[in-house]
DNA sequence: TTGTATGCGTTATCAG
DNA sequence: CTGATAACGCATACAA
């Protein structure tokens, strides 16, 4: 019972010729004679050959590996966003890594050092802690998914401000005057922070009062206890939204009739399990793809071609809940 | 501006030892002088030197990589399971490689032969394909999610035969009549089928006429045009359940007094998006665990502590559907 | 306690 | 058209 695993050589020596004659083969280089090239494939069929990529990238001193670092897959969002990164990626010859940094910056840390040590060409970002130098002084090839990172690493991400407008105006359209805003933890350096500003701004513009919840320091319920004559809700993501809904419902509210809440992202699961929601739409399929490219770009050295920073359109998507 | 990546070589030199020294405080073999340590130490630091995996893995003959195939993330119970894999793994040391194969055969071999090139050391497969000989020759370790895929090949799969008849039994039980199934393609082989005859199985015991729908040659809409008096449906997973929860809904059914649903999976992202919905929920996250722990212990060896089928018990929670 | 020499499986260079 | 050899970066046996 032989358990190793074939090599180069064994295939070589079974087919009757040098190890470099198999390596050209296998690569498609130089000229081969068709009865050589033939033999070498029947001895690879026959030893069920699988060329060793680590031994190649030790050599070429390229992996074709990007790493993919990310709060959570267990998640409508990410979960599409990987999704389409690695189908991206896949289709260009690149494998993918998955790192789940569950939004701990320790986590994040390690699997940045890990990526390194592992050669990776790449790293696409979209776990978002703050101060990890090594986003500044590294020279690998990055794309941030919707943060800023450091100056010369380019930012994906929608249109949060013009979402922001989008969700808030709605509200005001339909009549609402008490409107809240409720987040996530609140962290000035993120772009996906812009929606707030965006409903606060337009609120102040109305004359109106606005108000911010972060859903880690109070809890929806709170919200509802404050704030009985609430009209309006707009969320800065869908899962919140939905609870919001969730609560609502378990009060007595009717909606659209007494409260209207709109979400944010729309990723294609919330829209199947959540249809009459109202949200704020990412194109979540055109950031992944935005991504693979700018990165591809980096890979590829052709830094002429990318742009810093990418803001993408968002589109309403109008449910039952307004 | 120095380009290359610092090797070993660079830490010794800069150090004043040879590489050896170097690669002993690295992996902590051996003896080292304590100021010898520091200097290696201060000299990795300066140079930013990350260790190359590659190099160490051809050497090893190990990766610590494993290949995780599944359809898509972009669906609850798979990103659910990916993430606990991936976390799992992650705590014992083991990176991943995340394969989606978009239930396409081709794809997933050419994944198959990718993450063998690559010589990872496990995989867990949860792609659902047929016909995949590599299965069955390969001596890579392997673990199956919810399929059989060759005699050697561990399973783990939640008890669908068990969930089914809790399913059916529920509705019964509130007093359906008339009940009707409705999963994904039918493919006799996967375990999940079970939940299937598990439905058949009871309604014949019950004297109950038994209908099975396939959403993939018909819709759910035909579903109702040809049953308006159905009083219960049994959907194989959570999306069809909410799918056929909006078209019924758009049809005017009362939930849960003229038409009770119950889905399957139990995700956790459907349990916020769709708190209301009755389920069969699957130990996502147990299956998880056991997975990675079978692989392990066919990667280290212990062939022994290996069960090949391995069925966890699954939980209904009842929701307002039913 | 530390250094030298060799090999992991592949590809590129150069010679034939 | 094909083959011998060095090199990729690291870890081990063996020697010092």
């Amino acid at each position: 019972m032989e358990l190793r695993k074939p090599k180069l050589e064994d295939v070589a020596k079974l087919a009757g010729v040098s190890r470099t004659t198999v390596s050209r083969v296998l690569n498609n280089r130089g000229y081969i004679g068709d009865k050589t090239r033939e033999k070498v494939y029947q001895a690879m069929e026959t030893l069920d050959y699988h060329p060793n990529e680590i031994a190649r990238s030790l050599f070429i001193n390229k992996t074709n590996i990007i790493g993919l670092i990310f709060p959570t897959t267990n998640n409508p969002f990410y979960a599409q966003m990987i999704y389409h990164l690695e189908n991206n990626f896949e289709a260009l010859g690149y494998k993918v890594l998955l790192c789940n940094s569950g939004g701990r910056v320790d986590k994040e840390r390690a699997y940045l050092d890990m990526l390194q040590r592992h050669q990776v060409d790449g790293i696409v970002a979209g776990a978002h802690n703050r101060g990890i130098e090594i986003y500044e002084k590294t020279k690998l090839p990055i794309v941030s998914i919707d943060r800023y990172l450091a100056p010369h690493v380019p930012v994906v991400s929608s249109d949060n401000y013009a979402g922001g407008i989008l969700a808030t105006s709605l509200l005001l359209d339909k009549g609402c005057q008490h409107i809240i805003h409720i987040n996530g933890p609140i962290d000035l350096e993120t772009p996906a922070n812009l929606r707030r500003k965006a409903y606060e701004d337009i609120m102040k513009k109305n004359g109106l009062p606005y108000l911010t919840y972060e859903i880690s320091e109070t809890t929806i319920r709170d919200l509802f206890d404050q704030n009985p004559h609430v009209e309006g809700i707009f969320a800065s993501d869908d899962l919140i939204a939905t609870q919001v809904l969730t609560e609502a419902r378990k009060r007595g509210y009717r909606v659209p009739e007494d409260l209207k809440v709109i979400g944010y992202d729309g990723a294609d699961m919330t829209c199947i399990l959540r249809p009459e929601l109202t949200t704020i739409q990412q194109p979540i399929d055109a950031m992944a793809e935005l991504s693979v490219q700018l990165l591809i770009d980096q890979i590829e050295q052709r830094t002429d071609q990318i742009t810093l920073h990418n803001s993408l359109s968002v589109k309403l998507i109008e449910g039952q809940t307004t």
